[in-house]
DNA sequence: GCCTGTTGATTGACTGATCAATCAACGTCG
DNA sequence: CGACGTTGATTGATCAGTCAATCAACAGGC
């Protein structure tokens, strides 16, 4: 409750005034409770930002496994992945500036580096294991590696993009990446 | 001399104790200058590090411009400028860690934002360029967004692996990549 | 050759503001 | 009464930015 409150508050304030100039204070006023509570609860600020960072994550893990859960076949086990991704609770832009801020966050501290890399390896995994049947393993890993860095790439261009979010766009490109390497033409 | 000291020094603040916990002091200290000197030459934090984005690009622009002058033929444009934005100067660990912070920073400052727009611009521009000759215009510019964003997330996934950078499997990957979009076999 | 005024580079010390973290107090529900 | 959730006030530390003072280089007058 006052947790999720917390964190909710914590992905606004990251977008809003960023990562280097998100308060504790800041984030609590937004919640709408005092600056003691947040430290309360989550015991300081680095704490309070690692947990909204394995609330995201666990967010995108969940969306994709729902989504993988009801995929027949292996196309659309790679298209439930790839959605998944663009789903449309993640692709906010509030909740992107957050995802940056925790690369950067990823950089010097170990902790927010190992959850970072949890997310990367399950997405390659996650791609590999539907890619399995439609060509060889070796060639598995390298389509799943690029398609990852280019949905990674994606979130990113999409935050610098003025207009609202055209998630189809990005899903259709990725989608298309994947059909070609598999030497596959356009459906 | 003393400004190209401090951008070189400000590089690697940012990759050793992150955007957000970036001071002057720890700047200078690198620059082996006090921490007013910095002052005095940037006028502040925020237009020193705005110094410092614009140093990156212009040294990445400049690399990109380099290798396109001795490029002959579509093809060869096209790998000129993947290599450049892959290219050992910038493709550092201290390099990747500032692009990243500046970003976040895009994410709330006007002017970060106009600058890195200048890059994503300026890349997709040289992109649809160089495929001009070789497919429709429409599906150039299709071609040039997916490309940059795969750029872009190479960097990004390059930033977490632990090993040395492998530019040349990153630029391996896009020229492939472009290839199946142009239609064309692996060569 | 030497004194001297000037200019720009550089510094240490200081200040004002901000913020994370703490703690004692307060309400409230059981 | 007692446990829990919550708060306002406080503290100690940190940092950006300022300022007066020092230093080095240099030019010109004598």
């Amino acid at each position: 409750m006052r947790r999720k409150a917390l964190i909710a508050a914590a992905i606004d304030a990251i977008h809003a005034h960023g990562m280097a100039q998100v308060t504790m204070g800041e984030i609590a006023r937004r919640a709408g409770v005092s600056p003691a509570l947040a430290h309360h609860y989550f015991g300081g600020k680095d704490q309070l930002l690692l947990a909204t960072m394995r609330h995201l994550l666990t967010e995108l893990g969940d969306g994709i496994q729902a989504r993988l859960a009801l995929a027949a076949g292996p196309e659309e086990r790679i298209s439930a992945i790839i959605r998944g991704n663009f789903a449309a609770c993640q692709f906010r832009p509030a909740v992107i500036s957050a995802w940056l801020a925790f690369y950067v966050q990823a950089q010097t501290d170990p902790e927010a580096r190992r959850l970072l890399r949890v997310y990367t390896k399950r997405l390659e995994s996650n791609l590999v294991h539907a890619l399995a049947s439609l060509t060889t393993r070796e060639r598995s890993i390298e389509i799943a590696e690029t398609t990852a860095a280019l949905i990674d790439g994606l979130w990113i261009r999409q935050s610098l993009a003025d207009g609202g979010a055209d998630p189809e766009k990005a899903v259709a490109a990725v989608e298309d990446s994947v059909r070609r390497a598999l030497g596959r033409a356009r459906s």
